[in-house]
DNA sequence: TTAAATGTAACTAACATTGTTACTATATGG
DNA sequence: CCATATAGTAACAATGTTAGTTACATTTAA
């Protein structure tokens, strides 16, 4: 692997959460935080959105906000979101017919892949949006966000 | 992710597991079974040997061994020796020094990605080589091997 | 001593990832 | 109503990863 889609989503996710309700977080206030373009912000934004997890608005004072309250958003739904692939990749090439391990290895192994994929899961499940939160408060008290 | 050494690897040891004890396994015999080149299970050979998990010999009538029987073998070393890279990748950017939780998200994540991780790599060791070989040879049972 | 095997370096092709520019569509404040 | 600030998205570049391939040195047994 292994690309930081996840890692920069959760970032914007957490960022929005803290932001104050008077006015909306745009691509390019987030952009600063994560420290990139605010292209690269506005596709994650765009996954979140397709996801149900942030809604935002175009024009003029537009941005980001949370669809659901924190305490209803768990890790692994950013996770989805963001990263659709499998995390275990087959053999690519075919399997070689006069062969019956070749054959028969994928039903092998798809039952430990799919063991494995759910206990990561269920791991980011167990992880709710307020929960990290709720330490960055802490984390950041006394440091005024801008 | 997701590259395929994993699925390449556990083929390669299932192979090698169930392989007659009268003559080695080779590259070419390996390779012809995954369906691709030689070098290439000579790479994750030679992973898995690091690992301590494989045994090699060259030279004429030379091959591969299991270092240890495949009951003493889980998948997670299997996976630990051909995927040594994180799961999980932060943002690679610098953090921006203004903004408080741009410097401490990494700190919020990694007992997040610490154990997502470990919850994948407690599934892996739960399984043992051994099972998967026994799963193949009823599979395969009847067909017998060239 | 010859042939068959491992070990490994160098290279290619295909693909993924991130960043960037440029543009359209949209909505708001004045 | 218009100017401006925003989202949305396509197109492209730079970089890195992956799998495959060729080539060759080294090793070992027949």
């Amino acid at each position: 692997m292994a690309n930081s889609r996840f890692a920069m989503a959760t970032h914007i996710m957490t960022a929005v959460a803290l932001h104050g309700d008077d006015d909306l977080m745009n691509s390019g206030e987030l952009a600063d935080s994560l420290n990139t373009n605010p292209v690269v912000v506005r596709r994650i934004l765009s996954d979140l959105q397709k996801a149900g997890l942030i809604q935002t608005q175009a024009g003029r004072s537009g941005g980001a906000w949370l669809a659901r309250k924190p305490e209803a958003i768990n890790l692994h739904e950013i996770f989805a979101a963001v990263d659709d692939g499998e995390l275990f990749a087959y053999n690519p090439n075919d399997p070689n017919k006069t062969c019956s391990l070749s054959c028969e290895i994928k039903s092998v192994l798809e039952p430990v892949f799919k063991a494995a994929s759910s206990a990561l899961a269920e791991s980011l499940m167990s992880v709710r949006l307020s929960q990290l939160t709720e330490v960055l408060s802490k984390k950041c008290a006394g440091k005024k966000k801008k």
